[in-house]
DNA sequence: TTCTAATATCCGGAAAAGCGGATGGATGCA
DNA sequence: TGCATCCATCCGCTTTTCCGGATATTAGAA
């Protein structure tokens, strides 16, 4: 459950996410990773219960996972409380707004 | 931050000091491990700001850090509430509760 | 069915983290 | 000052994690 947020990728993903449901290809955009090492810290964070998937064609959706587990949602309010105002990922916020709202000419929709 | 919490005994640590201050010799005693291993953890939590520690003779003694961070104080906050009813933890916190009772015995006071 | 695009998984090598005995430093007491 | 105890750090070794190109899988469109 820690260990899953032990990498700084992964808590930039948790923090993008806080924004809403991405899919891998907005995160490889705004991460600039390859795609492989984006879609590896995915499956992770997913078999930590993290984040819960939803596919819808081609694409597949990420989000913040709901839980019943008492700690785990202590933890995820804590996110969603205060992620968003963590200097070290706005960057990141920056650069999601931008590219949303280029997004039609950029791809999935 | 998170780093430091992505290794059980870490957090096995973090859990038995939710249920107050202890000095290092208690936590060897309780966790069963060499103690440079617990030395060593307490130290990568002490640099990550999750506890902080407090000299009295020759015993140190460690409990949660206070910050100011509002994610660290959330996530915190998250700790104290939820870890002492993880099950998980619940063989320490036992073995800690028989440790005190037979402490004064024991050693360091 | 065939092709394309999005995503997941595989795999060999590199990097990081953990381990614990040995050692060193600090404190209190005789 | 000498000694004993508690704790922190060092160091060689093992184990784990990470990386990313290559490959496999899946869904939709032609």
């Amino acid at each position: 459950m820690f260990k899953a947020l032990s990498e700084e990728t992964r808590v930039r993903i948790v923090g993008l996410l806080t924004g809403g449901e991405r899919c891998v290809c907005d995160l490889v955009a705004i991460l600039n990773l390859p795609q492989s090492t984006i879609s590896r810290h995915l499956t992770i964070l997913k078999n930590a219960g993290w984040v819960a998937s939803r596919r819808k064609g081609v694409w597949m959706y990420y989000r913040l996972a709901e839980t019943k587990n008492p700690l785990h949602q202590g933890l995820l309010a804590a996110f969603r409380a205060n992620l968003p105002s963590v200097k070290a990922l706005a960057a990141d916020r920056k650069k999601m707004a931008a590219y949303l709202k280029s997004k039609p000419a950029a791809g999935c929709d």
